[in-house]
RNA sequence: GCGGGUGUAGCUCAGUUGGUUAGAGCGCCGCCCUGUCACGGCGGAGGCCGCGAGUUCGAGUCUCGUCACUCGCGCCA
């Protein structure tokens, strides 16, 4: 017999009575009746009940094990007796009679109950990491995320794609995110940097003529958390010789779909699939006032400027903003008229607290304008914000006037804001059981600094243009687009790529024009410009955030519930201790010496 | 860097307009219990009320500061 186990916590059935095994795991749950003891083995496959009964030597000894503890029991395998046979339960049919036990390692009084969520708080489960991933709830997450990585690369490798590895020592790069760095013991004051993603890599690649590339790469960024952020974190990256936009997306969406699919039940709820049209960027900041919009809000905003600019209409708050240049973004919401107040009133709350003065609306009841600001816009006014918005009677529209950027992020962030209020069962409620996904195009290459006036790229620097040398010549920057695009799904950008920019004249002007000289671009991007006159190949590809595709899938609110090891929102990791202080001798060999931030002063210490 | 929320027993939380000895559930310890599966019963231990000032006859409760965690803004091509 094993040393340890003839079967898992999972494998015996009635099939088995009779039969001598032996199982391995923790002690979950442990039920002394004083004469009788029952407790429940685990380990990741499953619960087996063992029974310890009166009169063994063993009883006394088993009574004295903390739950949680490890241990190793023979015995033979019994059918339960008639009542006792727990159908909830897979292995409820049988119990293992213990004959012989011993404690592979016992476990001290534990900080939070593993059996059972006991509401835990994160702190506490990040500090005692191993203990929280023992929970069901972890185990089942843990267990998703490596079959969504199985499966993605099954289906890569199922299309021709490579697998790759790139290095993780890199070179830092002068836009983007902040680079976490590491600092060259053999090249003193010089410092490597931890790849954002593998970009430079994944092209170079592609110049060397391997055609598809893919890689579940790790990225890390040293900006600060949100739920759906974190410092390091995994990418589907790949990337394609000689492909359009739309060969890009007819590549990956099948993939992506495939794994929404295979595990679109995980949490037990069936959700649909649905891949919505194209949306460029400029109509998804106009209808959704987001760049990842969530389609499974009904609501869509509209521009109003023109009626709130009429001669008879007397809204000063409004025509004050437009004549500096702003503009009235509405939300219609159908059939809210009969809403109580405080419907309105809390909305407008949450606008003030946005940093908004407010969220006007107005109802239409009876055909005609009715609440607070109704007053202000005359019947033929009405007639037209009504044209408009679709507006039918019993229907509101709130309004959001402002610059054009913050007008149209308010109005994204109020759209959702809305539809949250919403009673349950409303028609635009936000609909459930479905990922609806959608690819967003044609961003703009260039965005220009609101206050500096200057230019910089908006998104990717190494996407080209769609109209390549000729409208970075002949446009005005903030009119060429590039060939850029993200995948959103539900609210949540899953995916970024892009065509890329792989001729070196073109990227030359494209960075010049963004303020990069040629000495900044060679300096800076030179491995990849030189390779570019070797002969390089057109291509394009995308990165798919795994971790938040993981995090859909298993409908958590944040990426920590999807990784076995995680830091906290500080980027700190309570049980490694990291970030840690070095020592001396460390920061000499690294020719490193600390300058700290001076301590706050107060004014009453220092007078 | 900024704003919101939270901080009371090992864990999750309650604690009234400031007023005797700060409570509950789970866990822990002891005793009892032969069929439970969130076993049950009886008893017990366990508290820098995050920390520091202040107001007050009196502070878990009010004020200020500070720290930690968390959500968001900035930031993240």
């Amino acid at each position: 017999m094993h040393q340890y186990r003839t079967h898992t916590c999972a494998d015996l059935s009635k099939d088995h009575i009779g039969q001598t095994v032996k199982l391995s795991g923790w002690i979950s749950r442990k039920r002394d009746h004083g004469g009788v003891v029952f407790i429940d083995l685990r380990d990741t496959y499953g619960l087996t009940q063992c029974v310890v009964d009166e009169g063994s030597p063993l009883l006394a000894e088993i009574e004295k094990c903390r739950v949680e503890s490890v241990i190793t029991v023979t015995g033979e395998v019994r059918e339960r007796p008639g009542e006792t046979q727990n159908k909830n339960m897979p292995t409820g049919d049988i119990e293992l009679y213990i004959a012989q036990m011993d404690v592979q390692g016992a476990a001290e009084v534990l900080p939070f109950q593993v059996a059972e969520d006991d509401g835990a708080g994160e702190e506490i489960r990040l500090k005692y990491r191993y203990l929280d991933l023992r929970r069901e709830k972890m185990q089942k997450n843990i267990r998703l995320r490596n079959d969504v990585i199985f499966s993605m690369r099954e289906r890569m490798h199922g299309k021709g794609f490579q697998e790759f590895q790139t290095p993780i020592l890199t070179a830092s790069s002068p836009e983007g995110a902040r680079d976490y760095l590491v600092p060259s013991r053999l090249h003193p004051g010089k410092f490597y940097a931890l790849p954002q993603a593998p970009q430079q890599f994944k092209q170079m690649l592609m110049v060397s003529g391997f055609d598809k590339y893919f890689q579940i790469a790790p990225c890390f960024r040293d900006e600060d958390g949100r739920a759906d952020r974190l410092a390091e974190f995994y990418q589907l990256d790949l990337e394609m010789s000689f492909v359009t936009q739309e060969d890009v997306f007819n590549t990956v969406q099948p993939v992506i779909e495939g794994v929404f699919e295979q595990f679109n039940d995980f949490t037990g709820t069936t959700h649909k699939i649905e891949w919505m049209p194209h949306i460029r960027y400029e109509d998804a900041m106009m209808k959704y006032g987001s760049d990842k919009p969530d389609l499974r809000n009904p609501l869509e905003i509209v521009d109003v400027t023109e009626v709130f600019a009429r001669d008879d209409v007397e809204f000063k708050a409004f025509k004050g903003t437009i004549e500096k240049g702003g503009v009235v973004r509405a939300i219609r919401v159908p059939k809210v008229a009969d809403q109580p107040r405080s419907f309105f009133d809390k909305l407008n709350s949450w606008a003030q607290g946005e940093g908004a003065p407010g969220l006007g609306y107005v109802k239409l009841e009876n055909g005609a304008g009715a609440g607070p600001i109704a007053k202000f816009i005359p019947e033929a006014a009405m007639a037209e914000l009504a044209k408009i918005a679709g507006l039918e009677d019993g229907d509101a529209i709130f309004f959001i006037c402002n610059k054009e950027l913050p007008a149209a992020k308010l109005a994204g962030l109020a759209r959702d804001a809305i539809c949250n209020a919403l009673p349950e069962g409303h028609e635009a409620s936000r609909e459930k059981g479905v990922f609806r996904f959608c690819w967003i195009i044609d961003f703009p290459m260039y965005e220009r600094d609101e206050f500096t006036g200057e230019v910089d790229f908006s998104h990717n620097p190494f996407s080209m243009p769609q109209g390549g040398m000729d409208d970075l010549e002949n446009k005005d920057p903030e009119q060429v687009y590039a060939w850029q695009y993200d995948a959103v799904c539900n609210g949540f950008e899953l995916c970024s790529g892009a065509i890329r920019n792989h001729k070196a004249e073109i990227m030359e002007k494209a960075f010049s024009i963004a303020g990069y000289d040629k000495e900044v671009l060679e300096d800076k991007f030179g491995g990849m410009l030189n390779a570019f006159q070797y002969g390089a190949p057109p291509h394009g590809g995308c990165a798919f955030g795994v971790d938040r595709i993981i995090m859909l899938l298993a409908n958590e609110p944040n990426l920590r519930e999807v990784y076995a090891f995680v830091m906290n929102g500080q980027y700190e990791d309570q049980m490694m201790s990291a970030p840690n202080d070095i020592t001396p001798e460390q920061l000499k060999d690294l020719h490193i010496k600390l300058d700290m931030p001076k301590a706050k002063v107060k004014i009453e210490d220092a007078a």
